[in-house]
DNA sequence: CACTCCCCATGACAAATGTCAGAACCGGAG
DNA sequence: CTCCGGTTCTGACATTTGTCATGGGGAGTG
């Protein structure tokens, strides 16, 4: 499988804010002879640059990264740097990442379960120009279909996430605290939620917020 | 410093439910010629009869996996293989899950953001029979200091922590509603907190939950 | 142009939550 | 033995939250 001779190697970028991981990851790939890790990473900021400085072929982002997440540094990517396809790792699937994934451009997506050996295939069909999103994230992203909240209701949700009081989030978003909670009203019955602690809760899981 | 001839290898036990970080450390640790890792396990209970079968010398363990978590399997086995040392690698260190840790018996706790490099020399001092804490977690569980709440203030905190009503906290916890406000009204005011969700958000913080 | 959907607001009511005082029981420390 | 702290309860009260009806304005669609 692996190229004998004159084929130029696919050039990576890791990133990954888990030393251990990132080079842990970094070592495996090595093996393969047909790919090489020309730059690695710590932080969302940080990958962006080492991108600039190296060029790689195929960009691997960790997810939750300090500094931008891996959805950002994708986004940044797709514009500064066309050429270079994107791949996310992430160790928690939920659903909505894969969808704002996609739309940033992302050309693959899967979880940190798989083992090295499909990693590295599926590096390789990555920088084909082929996209790969892992079959059960996918699955779990089409049964938890679309967020069925406005853009206000999201934003009112995101901001009563660490269990701030109306009063705070309303001063916060500049609203009426009538308004927030109507918004936190209609939030909770379209996520079948108990209250809107509990809607928080579920709109987390979906990767919704 | 590796060892040259007679001396026996570290035999290791592996335990992460993410394949790819299983894997990648697995031959990151097998370069080191004094180790060898003679069991892999993606899950608690996995990881126990995985102990069971191969009595590692030094578990390494992940502390949030599937089933039980590295403490749980930690305190298993303590009892069943008192000769077997004890080492948690974790990515999000919670200041209450070092102490819960140590009191398990756990004889390391290291971040995820240490080097391969690191990991080896620390599994080493482990088995050597010394103890290692990262000077960074040590810090800020001193800093977080114990938890001020009782053990019932605890419970019922985190039965509040999916968000459910205290009517049904009342149920599970087989407590009186007005018992279930005052645990809550308490633990809220011990800890600052404007109301019980952001209560339990510190607590998580802290990890005393 | 009517219709719909989202945005923002108000007011009013019901339900849940937070707070406080008081009181009983138990175990351990002094 | 007495005092203290944790557990458990009750009842009462103020506050916060959830729900609903209703209204106006703007953007987009048929």
């Amino acid at each position: 499988m692996t190229s004998a001779d004159s084929v130029p190697p696919v050039r990576l970028l890791l990133a990954d804010d888990e030393h251990l991981i990132r080079g842990a990851l970094a070592a495996l790939l090595a093996l393969e002879d047909d790919l090489v890790v020309v730059a690695e990473a710590a932080t969302g900021p940080e990958a962006l640059a080492m991108a600039r400085a190296h060029r790689p072929d195929v960009a691997v982002l960790d997810l939750q990264m300090p500094g931008a997440d891996g959805v950002k540094v994708a986004t940044s990517l797709r514009t500064e740097l066309p050429g270079c396809r994107v791949l996310i790792v992430t160790s928690h699937g939920r659903p909505g990442h894969l969808k704002r994934a996609l739309e940033a451009g992302v050309r693959g997506f899967v979880p940190k379960t798989v083992s090295a050996q499909r990693l590295a295939e599926i590096i390789r069909t990555v920088h084909a120009g082929n996209r790969y999103v892992d079959p059960e994230l996918a699955a779990d992203a089409i049964s938890a279909g679309d967020s069925p909240l406005t853009e206000r209701e999201t934003e009112i949700l995101e901001y009563a996430a660490d269990g701030a009081p109306v009063a705070e989030i309303a001063e916060r978003a500049a609203l009426s605290q009538g308004t927030v909670r109507n918004y936190l009203s209609s939030a909770v019955s379209k996520l079948g939620a108990e209250n809107r602690h509990a809607a928080v809760r579920l709109a987390r899981e979906r990767g919704w917020v």
